[in-house]
RNA sequence: GCGCCCUUAGCUCAGUUGGAUAGAGCAUCGGUUUUCUAAACCGAGGGUCGUAGGUUCGAAUCCUUCAGGGCGCGCCA
């Protein structure tokens, strides 16, 4: 039930079939033009900027279009019942108390559907990916809420969608990430110092997964070499559960796991590389030394390159290092053919802004792979700062020189780390402040939300109901006074919300609106304490227009809190 | 040097494929509770939308210039 689409096309509809009629040659695809809810100080329910528009192209004067346009629309569409030309050329529309009680009624039988546009499409969302060398640190954690939530928007929404994660489970980094084990394992059995040398992981996390390995194992840990296999299969399970119990603990499941070591095994790079080929996508050929880094012994050397200058990158990507050896960029690569060969219509990867200069070649990359049949979007997630008391706060530093998830969860409860982390575009940076979190009134956005429905629910207390059933309305019945309005128009553009923030995978609008539709419902309720009549109890009773009101605020408020997977507490 | 992001009220930020007098919260000042949760509400002040141009009926939004801040710039992952 998205009324701006739905009248849009009828609007459409009409001022195409009646084309010849107002004048007008070009509609120019009707691009550009919108219906919405005018701002409050002006009375109607919708507005539209139509006559502006298609004014240009036809060389009319808006204004008088606007009268024929009006004149057209209070003709033939029944729900509107007045129309007004105002400012520029808009047309305001009030609604008819008939189509009033239709949209409403529909909304009320939509229930935990409203607001979903049924758009249909498959996605594949990669996010976290963070590198199984270490528990997850506050930095991973916006990027994690920030796929879990879009994924949840995406399905909400009509979506199929697979949430996924990258394990980089091979390469150097693990080398070093099992050597830093293997030398900690040394530390305890054989009291050997633990040297933090360059490349070493020196967290106390990994301490003790040299506990755990040695507590189960029967190996002697004589020889790095000889104990490797066991020990980079042991550590990775460690770490990699590690990671799955911080998601869990944030409310976030993936569906697939994709191990790089098995992309590496599976031997995918080679057909990828065969196809680019083909494409002169990969060539053979040298590279320029890196610029901005000085003091290197660069050597110039005939390897494999992806030429993702063609795409807008700086620079072209070498696949292959000096010695031969495939790059992270080249494995990533066999990754996102994968990726691609199992058909989804979109592609999305939720990056850290440290991963920012990754972008284009990973882009273009599965445009060339797909033929420029897939379009794979990155999406950025900028830092997170952590303050308390208004000044930047570190936290222990127990986990490694990080701030690790497990930390924040432990002074801070999962709800508001998932409202908070949303709370801003993730093109800005967060502050994530304890003390706002923590805090118990309007400064602190999830309370303020959640305080509105343990509202509601304190009245269905007083009234001795569960909920409200069965609600119907007539349009004869219909007479919302100005403050039901208000907050019945905010809830017509839910769908709006979704549509947009769906589009352009921006799952912030949804803490936003529900803070504005909040203070919406507060307004009105501290109405009652100026004025009796405003009291939503009367004699034990309530009518039925302020029923249809909170069921309306209660069914986005459901919805979108689930989109969020924050809770709704019945009681505070 | 190059790429990406940001610059909107004293502070932190929203702002829909360009729309009407640019909006919230905090802070400041003032008010509201014998009655459904005051953990809330109402009001006031506060703006050259970083700068300079351009596009047009109309620009915070699109294009160009410059300035300031952040992130990144390996054949690491």
């Amino acid at each position: 039930m998205n009324i701006f689409d739905n009248y849009l096309e009828l609007i459409f509809k009409l001022i195409k079939n009646n084309q010849k009629k107002l004048g007008l040659k070009e509609l120019n695809e009707f691009k550009g033009i919108n219906l919405e809810i005018p701002p409050s100080k002006f009375d109607s329910d919708l507005s539209t900027n139509i006559c502006m528009i298609l004014s240009k192209p036809n060389k009319l004067e808006p204004n008088k279009l606007a009268v024929n346009v009006k004149d057209l629309l209070t003709n033939n569409i029944k729900d509107f019942k007045e129309i007004e030309i105002a400012g520029p050329g808009f047309l305001n529309i009030k609604l008819s108390n008939n189509a009033l009680a239709n949209i409403i009624n529909k909304i009320l039988q939509e229930g935990k559907l409203f607001g979903s546009n049924k758009t249909n499409l498959s996605y594949n969302i990669e996010f976290v990916s963070a590198n199984p060398t270490g528990p997850m640190h506050i930095g991973h954690c916006r990027g994690a809420i920030f796929g879990d939530v879009l994924s949840n928007l995406l399905k909400f929404n009509g979506n199929k969608v697979t949430k996924e994660y990258y394990v980089n489970d091979y390469g150097n980094q693990i080398k070093n990430f099992v050597k830093s084990v293997y030398l900690r394992i040394r530390e305890i059995k054989f009291n050997e110092k633990f040297k933090n040398e360059k490349d070493l992981y020196p967290g106390l996390y990994i301490k003790e997964i040299a506990k755990k390995i040695l507590l189960k194992s029967k190996i002697n840990f004589n020889s790095f070499n000889n104990s490797y296999d066991f020990l980079s299969k042991e550590s990775l399970n460690y770490s990699i559960e590690m990671i799955k119990q911080d998601l869990k603990k944030l409310g976030i499941n993936h569906d697939k796991f994709v191990s790089e070591k098995l992309i590496v095994e599976k031997k995918i790079l080679f057909k990828a590389i065969e196809q680019l080929k083909k494409t002169k996508h990969v060539e053979e050929g040298f590279l320029e030394p890196p610029k901005g880094v000085t003091d290197r012994n660069w050597k110039k050397t005939k390897k494999l390159i992806f030429k993702s200058t063609l795409f807008g990158d700086d620079a072209n990507r070498a696949l292959q290092k000096d010695d031969g050896t495939w790059t992270y960029f080249a494995n990533d690569l066999a990754y996102h053919y994968d990726k691609v060969s199992r058909k989804y219509d979109k592609l999305i990867n939720i990056l850290g802004a440290d991963h920012t200069g990754y972008i284009k070649r990973i882009e273009g990359a599965v445009t060339a792979l797909s033929k420029s049949k897939t379009i794979l979007e990155c999406k950025v997630c900028q830092l997170v700062k952590l303050f308390k008391n208004g000044s930047p706060f570190k936290m222990s530093k127990r986990a490694g020189d990080f701030v690790s998830v497990s930390d924040l969860l432990n002074e801070v409860n999962k709800d508001s780390i998932r409202f908070m982390m949303l709370n801003r575009s993730n093109d800005v940076e967060l502050d994530f402040d304890f003390d706002k979190v923590l805090e118990k009134s309007k400064e602190n956005p999830v309370f303020y939300v959640q305080y509105c429905h343990a509202r509601i629910n304190s009245i269905f207390r007083a009234l001795k109901i569960k909920n409200f059933n069965n609600l119907e309305i007539k349009d004869d019945t219909l007479n919302f006074n100005k403050y039901e309005k208000e907050i019945i128009k905010k809830v017509f553009e839910w769908p709006k919300v979704i549509k947009i923030s769906s589009k352009k995978y921006e799952p912030h609008r949804i803490p936003f609106y529900l803070y504005e539709i909040s203070t919406l419902f507060h307004s009105y309720w501290s109405k009652g304490n100026e004025d009796q009549k405003y009291r939503f109890i009367q004699k034990g009773k309530i009518n039925n227009n302020l029923m249809i009101t909170i069921q309306l605020i209660l069914i986005v408020l459901q919805n979108g809190m689930n989109i969020l997977d924050v809770s709704l507490p019945s009681e505070m």
